[in-house]
DNA sequence: GTCTATATTAGGATAGAC
DNA sequence: GTCTATCCTAATATAGAC
């Protein structure tokens, strides 16, 4: 019988209402009543929403620095590489509050925007190591032109689909299905493949649908 | 010595300060502060900010409409495509605010959700029109699987780039360049396009950054 | 740690004079 | 059409008792 903290309690309620009705949306009344706690009790707990969001966004990066920590000038499988979207598509799916309202949110805490910036990053330069990697082992050919913009493309994918897909079905907004996700990144980088691995690689992506 | 009437100014002035700050970061008092009027004034015109928001908001769906109103049957060059694309980022790029943060605004506006959609699928079509053209003048070659895949992807990029886009360059807030976009999604069609008009293609597309 | 009660403020909106 | 003054409400946050 582990008894939960009342202030994990609290994130962890914060994060699913931001999700579901985004961060905006949210008062700090609305999470308390959610778990039938008083107002003041909250702030006992944290000083202030932004505090809740801040701790929200630093748990996210922790979890993306880890998971972008591609090492480089290492063989990388197909498989490996759609599992590892997949890891991808479901943290970012976990934390999608930050990207569904990206713009306000960074705006409203601005300490948040260069840390945001820099995951950014990271991301592009995941991308870059998995295809170069891919582009090693022969698997995929592609002009370093091509492989920018395919980089940024990725990226921008990675960022959006969730609430690109969260606006095609804006009635039921509780859950979000990261594989319709993976099956587009997969479906961006096929045509750079060789000719083998591109059968290989759809019937991968199809598993995702 | 044309007058523009007060109405107008405050749509325009709104329009601007949406766009750089954000729309959930815009009051009514800041826009009448920034037109030199009183809020008075600004409810003389308009009975809420949700009207202001709701009649721009139409002006955009009659733009994209206009402009996605795509023919079908009709043979279209690489050059219209591109220019079609310029136009396009340009109009999501001048109504950009609706973007920026679209799961909020789209919440405290219900009533746009549907059209917005509407826009969406419009958009969606209009890509699969143009692939179908191109591919029937057998500049394009690519199955029904992809061509699916590839429409989805140029619609989220047509409604995400230029938020994407500020992300990187979250100081300067005033200006937003389309043409990268245009490039990108250039990129997007160029694997699917026969051998010579890759080239073609690909020269176009430079044009753009 | 938790509660109740209350302060503070900001933003949206209205009333009525000019 | 425009202004000034004011109201209303919702949301953040604090104080102090238990």
């Amino acid at each position: 019988m582990t008894k939960v903290k009342t202030r994990d309690r609290i994130l962890n309620t914060s994060l699913s209402l931001f999700n579901s009705l985004g961060e905006p949306n949210v008062t700090t009344l609305l999470i308390s009543d959610e778990l039938d706690i008083s107002p003041g009790n909250l702030y006992y707990h944290f000083r202030s929403k932004g505090d809740i969001v801040e701790e929200l966004f630093i748990a996210f990066e922790a979890e993306m620095q880890d998971l972008l920590a591609v090492p480089e000038d290492v063989d990388i499988s197909l498989d490996q590489q759609s599992f590892f979207l997949h890891l991808l598509f479901e943290a970012v799916a976990r934390y999608r509050f930050l990207y569904q309202d990206l713009v306000n949110v960074l705006s409203r805490y601005e300490r948040l925007q260069a840390r945001f910036k820099r995951i950014l990053k990271n991301k592009t330069r995941a991308f870059r190591s998995i295809c170069e990697s891919l582009r090693r082992q022969n698997m995929m050919q592609i002009e370093q032109e091509e492989l920018d913009s395919l980089c940024e493309q990725l990226t921008l994918t990675a960022c959006y689909w969730s609430a690109f897909d969260t606006l095609s079905h804006l009635d039921d907004r509780e859950s979000v299905d990261p594989g319709r996700g993976v099956y587009q990144m997969m479906h961006l980088m096929v045509p750079y493949f060789a000719t083998d691995v591109q059968e290989h690689a759809k019937l991968i992506s199809r598993d995702y649908l």
